[in-house]
DNA sequence: CTAGGACCTAGACCGGGGTCTAGGTCAACT
DNA sequence: AGTTGACCTAGACCCCGGTCTAGGTCCTAG
């Protein structure tokens, strides 16, 4: 199955001009097909490609590193130990920043613990104007 | 205790560029006192505020709305409902964020499987190269 | 024939969040 | 008196990840 770059678009997600931006950064595994006329066609497996690059971009990971990753793959199996180790390192990465989100998490929810108390309790108890604490 | 700027980066981990970006963008609960000299003299307060701020923005919130924030802080206690619901909106932000993550995460984890199982037994069973699969 | 729609390229622009520079002030040491 | 070091302001600059524009090509339907 062969699609015009405005299918991809809806397909991923992604805008028109995110998917030629992505050709331009080389973030494809290899310059994307033309028809006689010059207009790319992706094969499902630029889309299944596309898809993985979406959820490296949503778990944080630089544009920079998708296209290492994906002259990786460009250079064939003898990369694939590389391939893992750039994975597993995002990996950690995101994993990481779980953590620190949870972590976040903990501070905000105790602040947003104590003014629930306080305005619940009648925003009568006046502790906290300016000097004093968040 | 007073601190200078140079000491309320150490203290927060802010280079006093920001420090005083966040000054000028008005992410302060109050334009920061001076002393004689016009060098700005930071409070306990206000390192305390600004160690949430760090959080804040580690967490992904936007300078925007930090600024809301210390804007209700300013107004004074009678903005604290309001406080609470900004709060809990970037509460939930949050754990939508972690979600995603955790979402990223499996397939990346799965990513990292196939490579690893693959890598293990020798990458003689060439299965992947360019068309078949990131 | 012409209009519409989907596509093309090259390159400008944008918003977020800083970071850095130039040029200056001030206080303290030597 | 001179130098050092911390600080000041205003404003330029940078990176990232897109997004949008201008001007053009091509195909198809009316």
């Amino acid at each position: 199955m062969e699609l015009g770059i405005g299918q991809v678009a809806e397909r991923t997600g992604m805008s028109v001009h995110a998917l030629r931006l992505y050709e331009r950064e080389g973030l494809m595994t290899g310059p994307v097909r033309r028809d006689a006329g010059g207009r790319r066609v992706y094969t499902e497996w630029d889309v299944e490609w596309l898809h993985y690059c979406t959820k490296f971009r949503a778990s944080g990971m630089p544009l920079a590193k998708i296209r290492k990753f994906a002259d990786l793959v460009r250079r064939g199996p003898e990369t694939e130990a590389e391939r893992l180790e750039l994975l597993r390192e995002h990996q950690e990465q995101v994993v990481a920043r779980i953590a620190e989100l949870n972590e976040c998490l903990e501070v905000i929810a105790s602040k947003v613990r104590v003014y629930g108390e306080h305005v619940a309790r009648g925003s009568a108890a006046e502790l906290w104007s300016h000097p004093a604490a968040p």
